[in-house]
DNA sequence: CGTACGTTTGACTCTGTTCAATTGCCGTGG
DNA sequence: CCACGGCAATTGAACAGAGTCAAACGTACG
């Protein structure tokens, strides 16, 4: 990655990490995550605002993402933007680079954090002799296929008000797998990336959680959102 | 798959197999192809309106398409319905059931068709062995979420018309890599599964074929369609 | 403390949806 | 072979939801 940059590395360690349920390493013996520890080579971190990497640059390695907050988004040639996904704790960037060997899109830390470099020709020769780390593998790439179908099913069919209910109920699952509470949460992206992710203009985004709020089914003060009644919130998606 | 269902199967070959470019074995030598032959052991005839499988069924195969065209769907709870993609020759189905050892959409001919089966826990245990399948085979799934990154984009920031647009060249683009026509061809799908797949209504794609061909810059009868104007169709797409 | 940016809200516009009527196409059966 | 029925596609008119433009307010950061 960025070889001129300034971003601290020190060695990872899978073996200690809290992590091992949601990132790569899960079902392995000890003997494996020994291995595994000698893949990820080093940890690093990047501050709110900066790029872990932007489009076009040289594919070499996934990013294990060890603590923080993402977002990744293409930019098309007239200008428009569009957010492609947020990631957290756990989650695996850069999986659409392996297809062109050039990451294809920005992506930002939108709160301070820490990654995993995981270089990918290594690990694709590490899997050889690790059957479950490969199919482990193959299960992150498929689940980011279904994730995608999800979304596509969310800009094609749900309108604003059923997108934003989504879109929150989504992030309030991720943050329960993390141990962080299901109805209190700070949200790290702004309306506008909210808006991009969601097909929707910033505007709508606003727009939509006065209208929740209204309801009393959650309530939101700029970035801290809380869920009130998560039975309305869910019975908002999908009853159009 | 379906264990009672009458469609014929015969060997498959790989070595003979027109697909070579587009389907799984790029870049493997002779003896390597061989092995992948054993691997594929079972073409089968899917006729137009069958399912190749339905969501929820125990995933164990991807399909290669070696001959004709397919959709795929997700249901949702409420009845919507939404088309993820459509497949044509050479490409591969049943990326997204890795992650849940279920198949998660629909899948049905829309025209009499022929898929290869490749048992998926067969395709590990040799790419084991040939690092070069095992890295195509990455390939191809990344090319899966980049694609899907489109639609997102298509989705969630193009109008109507721009989306049709964009829709066409990419089928005429794919048409193109197999052999047919950049410019005239035959849709196999309903107007309703282009509006579904685009997020519009069917009345909204039909206005839309009508202005695109008030224009001169296509025409359309019923499901031909023939491009007249590629630059003024691909100027249509990102100028809003 | 002040500025810049993010957010909220209102009024108006416009694109796409909805509802409905009509036409066209294709396969089936008389 | 033609007539019929059903499904797909087109088109129009009225409507609604999201977009646009603009103003005002809050918050965060230097």
């Amino acid at each position: 990655m960025r070889k001129n940059s300034l971003i601290p590395r020190v060695n990872a360690n899978c073996a200690t990490c809290s992590l091992r349920e949601l990132c790569l390493p899960l079902g392995l013996n000890e003997h494996e995550i020994i291995l595994l520890d000698k893949l990820v080579s080093h940890k690093c971190k990047i501050q709110r605002g900066e790029f872990l990497h932007r489009a076009g640059l040289r594919f070499q390695s996934l990013y294990a993402i060890r603590r923080g907050f993402f977002k990744t988004c293409i930019l098309e040639k007239d200008g428009r933007q569009q957010v492609t996904g947020f990631y957290m704790t756990g989650e695996l960037l850069g999986l659409d680079a392996i297809s062109t060997e050039t990451y294809n899109c920005d992506t930002v830390a939108l709160e301070d954090s820490e990654v995993c470099e995981v270089p990918f020709a290594k690990l694709e020769e590490m899997s050889r002799n690790i059957p479950t780390l490969m199919h482990h593998f193959h299960k992150i790439m498929s689940r980011e296929i279904v994730k995608d179908h999800g979304v596509m099913m969310l800009l094609g069919s749900m309108r604003a008000e059923e997108r934003l209910a989504a879109f929150l109920l989504n992030l309030s699952r991720r943050f329960v797998k993390r141990g962080y509470s299901a109805s209190d949460f700070i949200l790290r992206m702004t309306r506008e990336e909210i808006g991009s992710y969601l097909g929707l203009k910033f505007e709508t985004v606003s727009r939509a959680f006065s209208r929740l709020q209204d309801e009393n089914i959650i309530s939101v003060n700029n970035k801290h959102v809380s869920i009130h009644d998560m039975d309305r919130l869910r019975s908002k998606v999908g009853n159009s």
